[in-house]
DNA sequence: ATGACTCCCAGTGGGAGA
């Protein structure tokens, strides 16, 4: 079972692109289950034809501008839930499902902005509703899968300037203990359950020529739980979408299971 | 360096992203 993730920074610009991703995909092992992130359209708009006709169901939520998921599946999601059960938030920011007997939750984690900000303070409080409501989760459903944009660095090695990029935003202790804490509900993050090539990102920003001098931040990353780690055969960044014209600023993280 | 680039909604500029 093959899952992934994408920031695509607006649906309707990058849609061509998750498609011809998805059919480059297939030419190997196809895409089971795809969470996007920032798809800026409201359902209404969602382009649900398309994604259908390239042999995906799919589930949105998503709003106008700003935030906005969704999560296609190739045999179909059930129990579908949207946001933080309990969390009043109006931003679209969660879609979750259960694929294939694997619960699959795809989000997009508040950016935070600066460390000092209001935003952060929700970010914060967005982290601790997260793990209450994943510690339920996690009692309900053995075989969890939580992707999507983390806006979290995990630790030095993901950050192309440690020393520079020290406690600014995504690379804060408040938000790195906020990633343990998920850990230590039972998740295990897949990226680092193999070697990978040193300095590795997921996300280059789109001024200075950042992508094409590696300057970026692991920021996308992939939680399986206790019961799926020993399935998990592999988990890679997709850099080649990155290099495509007119790119999302991240790249597509997968997972491959052995289910 | 309060920048850079891209997207959105707007409407010939500004907020947000990371």
């Amino acid at each position: 079972m093959k899952l992934a993730t994408w920031n695509v920074n607006s649906l309707s610009v990058r849609l061509p692109q998750v498609l011809d991703w998805l059919q480059q995909q297939a030419n190997e092992h196809p895409i089971d289950a795809l969470v996007l992130q920032e798809t800026k359209t409201t359902d209404d708009k969602f382009p649900r034809e398309a994604i259908e006709a390239a042999g995906y169901q799919v589930d949105f939520f998503g709003q106008k501008t700003y935030n906005g998921v969704a999560l296609l599946s190739r045999a179909g999601a059930t129990d579908v839930v949207r946001n933080i059960p309990g969390f009043e938030d109006e931003m679209a920011r969660v879609i979750t499902g259960t694929v294939q007997g694997v619960r699959v939750i795809g989000a997009y984690f508040p950016n935070g902005q600066a460390p000092d900000s209001d935003k952060f303070a929700y970010k914060m409080k967005w982290l601790d509703a997260l793990r209450a409501w994943l510690h339920t989760e996690l009692q309900q459903h053995q075989q969890l899968v939580l992707m999507g944009d983390f806006n979290i660095t995990v630790d030095d090695r993901d950050v192309w300037d440690p020393v520079g990029l020290a406690g600014t935003i995504h690379c804060t202790a408040e938000e790195r203990a906020h990633f343990q804490a998920l850990l230590d509900l039972g998740l295990c993050d897949a990226f680092r359950l193999f070697a990978q090539p040193d300095k590795s990102y997921s996300w280059w920003d789109y001024r200075e020529m950042a992508f094409r001098r590696n300057r970026g931040l692991r920021i996308d990353h992939v939680l399986v739980s206790q019961a799926l780690k020993e399935a998990t055969q592999a988990c890679v960044i997709d850099k080649a979408p990155r290099k495509n014209e007119r790119p999302s600023d991240h790249a597509p993280v997968i997972v491959t299971l052995a289910l």
